[in-house]
DNA sequence: TAAGAATTGTCCCAAATGAGACAAAAGGCG
DNA sequence: CGCCTTTTGTCTCATTTGGGACAATTCTTA
């Protein structure tokens, strides 16, 4: 994102905006913003909004597609040497978009944007994601459909974990600890 | 500062250089920045640097000149009733703009402003100080010569004092109290 | 429900900025 | 000293933005 080509005045109108959404957020929750409030603390016009993105929701999905694609481009390098790792990579881009995640999906977010990232994550799993066997891959068979459906079950795991982990980490964050959540994936299906 | 009428493209070109300016004063030293790394830090063009100020000097005198036009209009509302807490509120100052001080005062900051600094306190002390007397005013006699070298000597001291405070003020931070400095300011003079 | 207020999304034009080039000055460095 | 690089300060022109107005829509709240 962000194309090297564009312009400097560009860039930085999204950068303010970027930030004073998350900011805003968590100030007030998404859901009550509007886009003067988001302009106004960014210190850009709401012209210049719409000339940008389309709506709110539009501008959070560029957020979130960036931080999606930093995250592909760093499960692309690491699945060539060491597959197993992808995970926690994942986990790590968590860790590093940390407040933007814990702005989105906390209580000051919105199921909207839930939804968004549940969807996203099951692309994610689609292309990338070989979803982990038990003990012995050929003990639970993997049912016809699972390329279809496990995906959708596994992201909304997933975003629900994250949601867990990132509630729990404001909540011990004083205790001044590194918090892991160690996630092992048992998601085999028993065929009839 | 930042007139009501100004252009919101102008008041955020001022900000942005203003943050970066700080920013880079702690990181590198005052002496050590060129204009042209301000302005890309702040994500603003080298040309709109010199379209709103004549130097990287220009820029810290009004940043200066704008916390101490803030700090006078606070100083004249308190004389009217309190005249001995002006001292106090000046302290308060120091302490609210304390990024800023000691971006300009510290190890990092420049002789160049030290010097600016007490031009700027002496003034302030001719215009609004009375200085405070010991016991009796009477005991001892304030030389002829007073108002014009007394100011300047009492900046000096001032500007001293405030730097030492800054400076312990980030060694004892870690310890998370509130730091006071109490200057007692005996500044009479024996008469030959 | 109905009237009033706030927000949205779009438009125009004046104003400020970004990119880039330039000569002159200042700084390194052998 | 003399060469080379960086920085300065200024300039033009294309591009983006800010301000403000607008009807349409959504939100309040009486």
């Amino acid at each position: 994102m962000t194309q090297p080509g564009k312009n400097l005045r560009v860039k930085r109108t999204h950068k303010l905006l970027r930030e004073a959404l998350i900011e805003l957020i968590e100030e007030r929750g998404f859901d009550a913003l509007t886009v003067g409030e988001i302009s106004e603390r960014a210190m850009v016009s709401r012209a210049a909004f719409y000339r940008n993105y389309q709506d709110k929701y539009d501008l959070v999905e560029q957020i979130f597609d960036e931080a999606m694609s930093n995250l592909l481009d760093a499960v692309a390098d690491i699945r060539r040497e060491h597959p197993p790792q992808v995970w926690v990579k994942f986990f790590e881009h968590i860790a590093e978009y940390d407040r933007l995640y814990r702005a989105l999906l906390g209580r000051k977010g919105s199921p909207w944007f839930v939804m968004r990232m549940r969807a996203s994550m099951a692309e994610l799993i689609k292309k990338h994601g070989r979803i982990p066997n038990g003990p012995k891959s050929t003990d639970h068979p993997v049912a016809p459909f699972a390329d279809e459906f496990l995906p959708d079950l596994v992201s909304t795991m997933f975003v629900e974990a994250i949601t867990w982990w990132l509630e729990q980490g404001r909540t011990l964050h004083a205790q001044r600890g590194r918090h892991t959540l160690r996630l092992t994936c048992l998601c085999t299906f028993q065929g009839s």
